[in-house]
RNA sequence: CAGGUUGGCCGGGUGAUCGCGGCCAGCAAACAGGCCGGGCCAAGAAGUUGGCUUCGCCCAGCUUGCUGGCUGAGGAAAGUCCGCACUCCACAGAGCACGGCGCCGGCUAACGGCCGGGCGGGGUAACCCGACGGCAAGUGCAACAGAGAGGUAUAUUGCCUGUUUCGGGCUCAGCCCGAAGCAGGUGAGGGUGAAACGGUGGUGUAAGAGACCACCGGCAGCGGCAGUAAUGCGGCUGGCCAGGCAAACCCCGCCGGGAGCAAGACCAAGCAGGGUGGAAGGCGCACCGGGGAAGGCUCCGUCAGGAGCUUUCGCCGGUCGCCUACGGAGCGGCUCGUUCCGUCUGACAUCCGGGUAGGUUGCUUGAGGGUGGCAGUAAUGUCACUCCCAGAUAGAUGAUCACCGGCGUCUGGUCACUGACCGGGCGUUACAGAAUGCGGCUUAUAGGCUGACCUGGUUU
RNA sequence: GCCGACGUAGCUCAAUUCGGUAGAGCAAUGCUCUUGUAAAGCAUCGGUUAUGGGUUCAAGUCCCAUCGUCGGCU
């Protein structure tokens, strides 16, 4: 789990974001972003019962949050984002994981330069 | 040694770096609160009271961050198939309906669970399996085939008797043989079917048949012995036999009120109502208001009457209470019973429309775990000591790396005779994630440890 | 978390009441018709009734377990 401040938990602000922002593709996973008011960013992390069971799934979400704990200093601050899983993830190794996530992330120039 | 049966248990370990949830302690910051002092404003004659302000002080609240300590998934956490605790509905009621269970005894909070026993079936055996009450209460079902499918049944094959006709033969008023028809007896044989009204042997007969007899099987009734019981063993009598299916309706016995932690409680926030349907009468030295009739007293009076006060009696309206009736809700199949609400300022139902879906609590100390003793064949119970062992909230126990294990396979060496030990390579390390808790059942599961027992072979 | 329904031919559905030879339409294949195609007509093929077990003489139907799909409830 990541510190409260950075996650995105109510029911309607995940919807906002689905409706409202704009999304990127990639085989392992879908990430939307919509900028909100804040300086911090969350995040939110979805698997559907399409994906596997509850092994499967929390498998899936613990890999993406690991992923994005470790980028989260080079993540611009002020925007809500969803990572979707898709059902090719769980078989996935944390490596594939991780550079799906940065790939998106730069896709979606969420990433600001570092020193 | 090989094969098999069955019970119990484990289900990776160590270390490093980064990270997460809960509880406790400390520190810091912000907010709320309190207090005293100060300042300002308002009221008042004044003591004083109220408000604001932010400066100082306090910490028992709460939030965030940091530091430290402790702690953090399972044997099935799963499926949700049963049973309970707990909560709300009324205090959990009665009857019917409906549903579940079903050999006997025990265990348990309870169970469709477990233990022990009985019976039936399978297996050489260890052992395994069984929804295992009742079809001689009632109703119902059985395709096709078959004469007949449940009734003291049944005939187009068969067997037998009588009779008619025809043919043949002979010792010729007749007898014998064969065929066909008709009438009668019969259900033994053949045959159909999943299933055909006991089996074997005999008596008997025209042919036969439980028609009769003996034995056997099975059934019913009544005793006996063993057992708590299911049941087992044995005896007498009876009638000759009563078929299958109750996971068919049903009967019998036992159990079950409904919903579920998304139960329930509290706090905060927010909103807007409208349409339709919708069930009443009576009583009261009760109260209030209005108006009427009769009587009494006082005053005025032109002797027509008028005004005021007061008593009694009806009437109308309303309030309150009671009674009966009705409507509705609790009450989720119906009736009774009961509690509450309401009967036109209308309970409630229904339709349209609107708002919220945040937080706290319930929330983990419990039919609890471990060790040992005792009772019991066992399930289990009990006693003593000891331990505290997840409580998240879109959901924490994760990521990476190294080493050590386990297993499979290939291979090198040593001992030795197809195994043990020492190495190496490759592969593999399952099923699966708490969500109120607990007792079971069922299903999934790489691999491993261990107890007991059976059969066969060999050796002694 | 709770409740309910369903699974039959490649597709859409019957037959399940009260157990007795699993059918229909579309699709596919072949033939006829046509110069050819379509349409039409005729014929054929196609099913372990989701899986496993049980009751029964007999199971798509009755019972139990499992798997999967869909729907509803705050």
């Amino acid at each position: 789990m990541l510190q409260s401040s950075h996650r995105l938990r109510r029911p309607a602000d995940i919807q906002r974001v689905r409706q409202a922002g704009n999304s990127w593709r990639h085989p392992l996973v879908i990430l939307l972003a919509r900028s909100n008011s804040l300086d911090v960013s969350r995040f939110a992390f979805v698997a559907s019962r399409h994906v596997g069971k509850a092994v499967k799934r929390n498998r899936a979400k613990r890999l993406l949050r690991e992923s994005v704990r470790v980028h989260l200093s080079e993540i611009q601050p002020g925007w809500d984002l969803v990572l979707i899983v898709r059902p090719l993830l769980p078989q996935a190794a944390y490596g594939e994981v991780e550079t799906a996530v940065t790939q998106l992330l730069q896709r979606a120039k969420l990433l600001v330069e570092h020193p």
